[in-house]
DNA sequence: TAGACAGAAT
């Protein structure tokens, strides 16, 4: 097996800054990423003791190569150590402990930071600022931001950069505001503080998320217009937009575009276009991109193998899965909690839950971490087979492994009671997640009205159901066709299609499952004319029939 | 201190 990427951080860190032969092997034979943090910290206690001590950089590259590790809290631990042990500190490691608390969500901490910049007497620069901003805004705090920035200017504190100006931007659109990030992009055109391609390019990227594709593609012939050249992450963002929304010809013709300009596809471009075919279904398609990009000397990454693995999965070629995943160590690649989680999805989906229950306890033994998504794959893969004990018992576990089930775990488990007919216990579970804060939403609400109407229990179905609108939630397709569907076998045709005229009256256009369900419940009430106009309305809408059983 | 790719709920 190949390293794993800390001991081969660290195994760098020791090779470019400890010279010692003594010191290396101490650590060699100890065996590096036990524990992250003990690591750090006695790698730190082994340069203090060093003589002549290591100088204040070589420090400071030991916190930063902790700090790609993303363990900012060791980092943390270890500068709080070499603050208590007397090691230099100059303004380039407080400007990483900044980083650090910021990216731990705490900017309140980063600005206490700054008063040990005049303690050591050294001046925040650039960098602390922007660093500040960036938290400022990690934190959604938008307002607080700006007052910032505009602090900088009025006092001079440092004069802000192409990093400040792209830092404030990506932190807008980080937080979800896109349109404001738009709009200060146009407003930095016009002021010294001319954005660049990367600035113009996290726009165009957020616009794509957004939906908002059109607009992209409209910032992207203004930054042309105004002599900025888009590269390769410009097209790349606009690329995984036009896939997302089915934009294939555009997608195909940007392609030959980008060719055109000389502009060099990378790993990342290949990906985009497996994870559009794998989200088709296409796998064959998905291979084919993979067999091109080899042909050109480009190779898959972990995310383009697992996007692979995912989309084997999602059509069912379980063993295909398999195979790609344990060829991904031979080929100099660790598979990564997402990989895992993929293959798990496949064999809970196939029925194979013991397969995936194996995988699921080996994860630590790979040196991954649990995180909640796998957590929540495996809770589905349990109640599915109707395991709800063993489902209960795993979401303790979870919970006593620090992590924090949020609103899709609550559903999926909601999801998983119903389905089980516990009913009783789903609701004291919504009561439960309501008292720590996560907020049940639409698809929430449509999981217990689906499985009330499953367990016969219309009436409180639709008692929950009349009240979303008092909740702020509006009923969705599937609710509304739940619900209809319901009251057609309980043989309350009349009531259906009062429910149906009400659905369109408040702008939720049925679809066609719908239009089928309600039309076979007039089909088993006889009333065949009344059946023919919805299937005549159907066709007119151009919804595409399933076949409705006589 | 800087921008682009993957996983979970009806």
């Amino acid at each position: 097996m190949r390293p794993q990427p800390c001991v081969f951080e660290f195994n760098k860190l020791l090779t470019s800054i400890v010279k010692m032969k003594k010191l290396q092997l101490a650590v060699i034979r100890r065996g590096f990423a036990a524990n992250k943090r003990d690591d750090a910290v006695f790698l730190f206690r082994q340069m203090l003791r060093m003589r002549p001590q290591p100088s204040v950089v070589q420090f400071t590259k030991l916190l930063n190569v902790v700090v790609k590790m993303k363990q900012y809290r060791v980092a943390l631990d270890v500068f709080d150590e070499m603050r208590q042990s007397g090691a230099p500190v100059d303004e380039y490691t407080l400007n990483i402990v900044v980083n650090c608390h910021c990216l731990l969500n705490r900017v309140d901490f980063g600005f206490a930071i700054l008063g040990s910049f005049f303690k050591c007497g050294y001046k925040p620069n650039v960098t602390t600022f922007t660093t500040l901003i960036k938290g400022l805004l990690l934190g959604d705090k938008v307002g607080e931001a700006e007052k910032l920035f505009k602090k900088l200017l009025r006092l001079k504190l440092c004069e802000p950069d192409e990093v400040t100006i792209l830092t404030v931007i990506n932190g807008l659109c980080k937080a979800g505001h896109t349109l404001t990030a738009y709009d200060l992009l146009r407003l930095f055109e016009k002021t010294s503080f001319k954005p660049n391609v990367k600035t113009y390019s996290t726009v165009i990227d957020s616009l794509c998320k957004d939906r908002m594709v059109d607009d992209a593609l409209q910032l992207l012939a203004k930054m042309i217009d105004k002599g900025i050249s888009p590269d390769i992450v410009t097209y790349n963002s606009i690329l995984q937009g036009l896939c997302n929304f089915g934009r294939w010809k555009e997608a195909k013709d940007l392609i030959t575009k980008m060719v055109d300009y000389k502009i060099s596809l990378n790993v990342i471009t290949f990906s985009i276009l497996v994870d559009a075919f794998c989200k088709e279904g296409l796998v064959k398609e998905a291979e084919d991109v993979v067999e091109i990009m080899m042909q050109r000397n480009i190779s898959p990454d972990v995310v383009t193998y697992t996007t692979l693995v995912d989309g084997y999965s999602l059509v069912g070629q379980i063993d295909k899965a398999r195979k790609l995943l344990d060829s991904m160590l031979g080929r100099g690649l660790k598979p990564s909690i997402m990989s895992y989680n993929s293959l798990i999805n496949g064999y809970c989906k196939k029925g194979k839950l013991e397969e995936a229950w194996r995988l699921f306890l080996e994860v630590p033994h790979k040196g991954l971490d649990y995180d909640v998504i796998i957590y929540t794959t495996m809770l589905r893969g349990l109640f599915r087979a109707g395991r709800c004990a063993h489902g209960l018992k795993l979401f303790k576990d979870m919970q006593a492994q620090q992590l924090i089930p949020n609103l899709v775990t609550y559903s999926t488990l909601l999801n998983g009671l119903c389905m089980n007919k516990q009913i009783g216990e789903a609701f004291s579970l919504l009561q439960i997640m309501e008292e720590k804060g996560v907020n049940p939403d639409i698809t929430t609400y449509g999981i217990l009205i689906h499985g009330l109407c499953k367990d016969g229990k219309l009436e409180i179905a639709r008692n929950l159901f009349n009240g979303l609108p008092s909740k702020g939630l509006q009923p969705s397709v599937q609710i509304y066709t739940t619900i209809i569907g319901s009251l057609c076998q309980e043989g309350l045709t009349e009531e259906a299609k009062c429910l149906f005229k009400e659905m369109e009256k408040s702008g939720c256009a049925p679809d066609s499952v719908t239009y089928c369900v309600i039309i076979r419940g007039l089909l088993n009430r006889n009333d065949l004319s009344e059946a023919k106009t919805f299937l005549d309305e159907m066709c007119r809408r151009g919804l595409s029939s399933i076949t409705l059983k006589p």
